[in-house]
DNA sequence: GGCATATCGTTAGCATACCTCACGATCTCG
DNA sequence: CGAGATCGTGAGGTATGCTAACGATATGCC
């Protein structure tokens, strides 16, 4: 048990806890807010979901995911279609506004972090990015 | 830039707003919250203080913060005193109900943290170990 | 001493982001 | 063709942040 005063555990959720309270208040002059930014990411990624796909890969509860659909489509960045053979699931997909958006945006919101993570060494950079795999592998992705 | 798809900013910024959604949806059947445990955490570790220096500490507004001391006052983990000297200031302290609390409830609340990290490997712990103090350091502490 | 100003904590009001519960629409299977 | 499962959504509640404004106290300048 090494004797840095708290468990892992501790640590890692208290600086969880403290660095996502500062990335949410990086309010860019956008309306895109965290959460919003998060789902559009996934979107990026992994391609056309439905709304309980989203919900799952983002953690969180189908309800929840439908307002930041609603949310995101009212703004443009995503559309709703029907799924072809399956009439109660929806399919969501990145406009191509909603892509373009993300190119531009995420670099402006993370400003901030990009220039704390720019002040560390190689070396503590280089752990951060193992962390984040660790991390996201955790988190159940 | 080694092609994971996204920098290093971008994955960070994920993994942190997925494990903290998970840390914050991990119910103890107790009353207090996340963000009031961090609060009693900050306590804890630095002694009294007063509730502009615990906003400072925690990185939140002095506003948020006094919403956070009222929840913990009311539940009675801490005690607000009056400031010997100075009549504006106030000194907040964790009580010996507060401090009981924390010891029996952390490992409860970081029951589902502490299973995942035993599923990890040595070497895996060690790097979040150190992510955590580079991340709190970042995060301005 | 006395008034202008700064500081501290709080109150008030607002926005975001989760949750659970309940419901309607649709699919699937006996 | 009805019973039950599944999907998305609506309603309502709680937690966590913020800014703006206010009252009480301290400080400092004349």
């Amino acid at each position: 048990m090494p004797e840095t005063g708290s468990s892992l555990a501790t640590r890692l959720r208290l600086a969880v806890v403290r660095l996502n309270r500062r990335l949410r208040a990086q309010r860019t002059s956008s309306s895109v807010t965290l959460t919003q930014l998060s789902a559009m990411s996934c979107l990026y990624k992994c391609g056309p979901l439905s709304p309980g796909e989203l919900a799952a890969k983002e953690g969180v509860q189908p309800p929840s995911m439908t307002r930041v659909i609603s949310s995101l489509e009212e703004a443009g960045h995503v559309t709703r279609a029907p799924h072809p053979s399956d009439g109660r699931q929806a399919i969501v997909s990145l406009s191509d506004q909603g892509r373009e958006y993300i190119r531009a945006d995420i670099s402006a919101r993370e400003a901030w972090l990009d220039q704390r993570l720019s002040e560390l060494d190689e070396q503590e950079r280089e752990t951060l990015s193992r962390a984040a795999e660790i991390i996201d592998r955790m988190a159940g992705h």
